[in-house]
DNA sequence: AATTGATTTGTAATCGATTGCAAAATCTCT
DNA sequence: AGAGATTTTGCAATCGATTACAAATCAATT
């Protein structure tokens, strides 16, 4: 490995300091065009390349983002992450990838390394928050923080967000315009916000459109496939089944007509089922899944954009900004039997 | 914000000199027992955290990995992710991320960084590398990059990696032994080295088998659902359609299905299918998919242990680990129809 | 030619740690 | 008690950039 040229050997072989060097390098005006080409000359001839560790300790930033998810392995983020990096690398930021996996004290770590200055802000997609951390305490809409996804509750930080009540009720609505009224909800789990939200769209539409909801029928689930199974399994076994389901998102939706399945039943001739999220294999599923749609690279790209405005102390956006879901009606979903 | 205490006025306070401060709060043996608690309760009281970028650039390192890939939304990376990210910590490295999109600039930008020490090492899963690169150029076994999942020929950098020939050769037998004769394979793109092996796997067991291979089966797409779609298209709008298919990845078999669906013909009754990789959302498809299973958040745990161990300079260690596969056969498969 | 003002460059401090080397303190042993 | 060996500590350089401030250069004006 050669050794690693220096600004000050630039600034020897340009017979310049330092520091017009520097100037020079990043097209300072303080510097002439003259001096400015040989400078750029003698870098490149030199093969130089920025210590960018040496550069973030003096301008005490460190161009990184946190992005903060509770499980990396959810196929959810993917293209939030893909709409985040894009934004990051064209501002020349790097990604730093977080994962709570729920861990409290995780939590803290990520919060520390941005209280460290490890990274200059954060996007956080998990929902949950270290109360006690200074970070937290003193939070406004001008910390370098952006929730994505899941909504936190009493917090004055930026966010990005859909409208999952109203959401959750176009789904619903859906069901009932079809001539179901036997419809049951799949349930996140409820201590989340996200989860209550889409519950409660769905008990708001049930209401509207004149429809009783059974006791049995709002089952709760963690939003894993697995989970969707069981959930429709208690469904099934109970008396009165639904004709109809609208289940909080597409994994458990998958997991429950798995079940459905393999009890005999057809979707969408025996049950209507509609997912949230839209996965990227919800088109192609079998049957394609009727569900709501997010736009997650977008969401990723305005989390991302917002970072930096605060970043960069560009006050003006909102901070928050609400993207559009839309309903994609597919196969899994049909007219209710008319018995 | 308040002042950041630095090790200096824990000098003070603690009445010794930073370096003193330094070498108690790393816990070198060179200081008495007295004296860094002294310092560690002085530390504690001013609530001091180190500054991880000027520790940094003073030990020229950075303690970051990045992890390279070409798509970041593609589901199969996640679970590599976990594995990756669950070591790294553990070390106390931060996952930096890396999208290439397939374009040699932003290749040659991650390895800049790396040589330029904006990470200390490098997991590359994108089975590429700028040639002209002078990491590459001198690129030995000592080099700290570990490429995963998709080999890089004539490289002897080191690798984690599967048996992909072997394992497309059980895939086939599988549909061979359950009496198909007609099989076709559905490719991955071919400059790829990975297609490769997997399609040299599907010949070499037809030939094994004493089966024919028909010249149009062997349609090639690029790894994505619409791309499995359009190749059994071609193979079932052709004459002589197969009654098996091997599909070079679950993606392209979701789309290959989604196919056969719209077609009505039925799977596994009328035709057979075999996947590989065995995405989270395979054993919960309809039908559950037949296919090749890789311990994904193994090879991710094995890839980042081993570039700890290049970076430690823990030579111990082989420069390539293959991974064991296994055939999962769920229900898209079933025994020839007997005509 | 001298004065003033505007540009351009250089000197040296700084960011906040780590560490080689020397000095000081402590311990061992006669 | 004193010499020598050993253990602890401190001084100051260093990592490689950026930047406040001072100095030097240049241009314009009288």
């Amino acid at each position: 490995m050669s050794e690693r040229t220096k600004i000050k050997d630039i600034a020897r072989v340009a017979g310049v300091s330092t520091a017009t060097v520097s100037r020079a390098l990043s097209d300072s005006s303080l510097v002439t065009e003259r001096t400015r080409e040989k400078v750029r000359e003698a870098a490149t001839r030199l093969n130089y390349r920025l210590n960018v560790r040496a550069r973030n300790l003096r301008i005490q930033k460190s161009m990184a983002v946190l992005l903060v998810v509770r499980n990396m392995s959810n196929p959810f983020y993917l293209e939030i992450f893909k709409g985040v990096e894009e934004v990051a690398r064209a501002a020349g930021f790097v990604l730093l990838m977080g994962n709570t996996e729920d861990d409290h004290d995780r939590e803290v770590e990520y919060f520390d390394m941005l209280r460290d200055g490890q990274a200059d802000g954060m996007i956080l997609m998990t929902g949950n928050m270290p109360a006690d951390h200074e970070i937290v305490r003193d939070a406004s809409g001008m910390t370098p923080i952006v929730v994505a996804l899941e909504a936190i509750e009493n917090s004055n930080l930026a966010h990005v967000q859909i409208d999952n009540c109203a959401a959750a009720k176009q789904a619903v609505h859906h069901l009932a315009d079809l001539g179901h009224k036997r419809i049951a909800h799949i349930c996140g789990p409820l201590p989340e916000i996200l989860s209550r939200l889409r519950l409660e769209g769905y008990r708001k539409a049930m209401a509207e459109a004149g429809l009783d909801i059974p006791a049995n029928y709002e089952p709760v689930g963690n939003y894993s496939i697995q989970s969707g199974c069981e959930c429709a399994r208690a469904l099934f076994d109970d008396v009165n089944p639904p004709t109809a389901l609208f289940v909080a998102n597409d994994e458990m939706a998958f997991g429950a007509i798995g079940e459905l399945r393999r009890r005999g039943l057809r979707v969408p001739e025996d049950v209507s089922v509609v997912g949230f999220d839209d996965l990227f294999i919800s088109q192609s599923y079998s049957p394609p899944l009727t569900t709501i749609s997010q736009p997650r690279v977008e969401i990723g790209r305005t989390a991302m954009t917002m970072l930096l405005d605060i970043i960069n102390a560009r006050l003006s956006s909102p901070v928050v900004t609400e993207m559009q879901t839309s309903l994609i009606v597919r196969e899994s979903t049909g007219a209710a039997d008319q018995r």
